[in-house]
DNA sequence: CAATAATTGCACTTCCATTGCAAGTATTAG
DNA sequence: CTAATACTTGCAATGGAAGTGCAATTATTG
């Protein structure tokens, strides 16, 4: 097991008080989270350095960004040993139309899309839309 | 075959004069627009009127949103017989990263999303991207 | 300790989406 | 046919998210 400090320096980060804190508030969250979320929590940080953050985060595949449709970009740590230079999101994930929170599946795998004669697929974005296990009472 | 007039008042929706030109404009093209596009195709008529327009459109299932994940919202015409009301968006969107457009595979249905025990899926939105057949070159 | 490099904060910008309100146009009732 | 009413269109303004230039601060290195 890794200490966020270890991980940071893996990837090349330096390390800073504002990057452990948000990767601690990200690794707390079971949910994907927007720039707005982060914001909330950090109401003394900048935004831009926020943004910044995420970004280097982006970069460096700590997180990965989320198109759930809503509008706004959503945010989530990489599982241990995730590949997402190499293919992207290979996971699906799902948005609760009830309380409006985004989690990665990370157990299920996008299956294999056929597109048409000519058509060449590089990467797929798949969300599920619906009502989550907190939502639906079980 | 029904005139676009027809379609109009089959679905409530008073005929005028820019409402029968962007039914066209939609009609004619085989990829998803952006307002935008539609923007620059009508320079003479106001934004407001054409977002308002094409709004009216998604409201009575005329047309269906398309979010491919460059961040501006799409739009293309419903088939014939969509139940766009029902279930959303049962085809899959793709997306060509080297032109920028994005198309229907309306004969391309999603296949059966299996979700985790306690989530209900209720629609599904599934872009691929890649190389589109006008790009690839065959 | 000084030179250098990276990070952070502030201010500003751009772009898309959306709304209030008034003016114009079509529809309906008398 | 005319007046009242409903809907459509245009203008102006707003809001929200994303992104950038630059200076100040902080950390790293020699
Ligand atoms: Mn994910
Ligand atoms: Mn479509
Ligand atoms: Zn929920
Ligand atoms: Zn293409």
């Amino acid at each position: 097991m890794q200490t966020i400090e270890q991980v940071l320096e893996s990837k090349d980060i330096r390390v800073t008080a504002m990057r452990l804190l948000i990767y601690k508030f990200l690794a707390e969250k079971e949910v994907a989270v927007t720039l707005s979320d982060i914001e909330h929590a950090f109401v003394k940080a900048d935004r831009t350095t926020l943004y910044r953050t995420i970004k280097t985060f982006e970069e460096k595949d700590i997180v990965h960004q989320i198109d759930d449709g809503t509008g706004i970009t959503k945010y989530a740590l990489c599982e241990n040993g995730c590949n997402c230079e190499i293919e992207t999101d290979l996971h699906l994930h799902f948005h609760c139309n009830n309380c409006n929170e985004t989690i990665c599946l990370t157990e299920h795998k996008i299956p294999q899309i056929k597109v048409p004669e000519g058509f060449v697929s590089e990467n797929v974005n798949l969300v599920v839309k619906g009502i989550c296990d907190k939502c639906s009472g079980q």
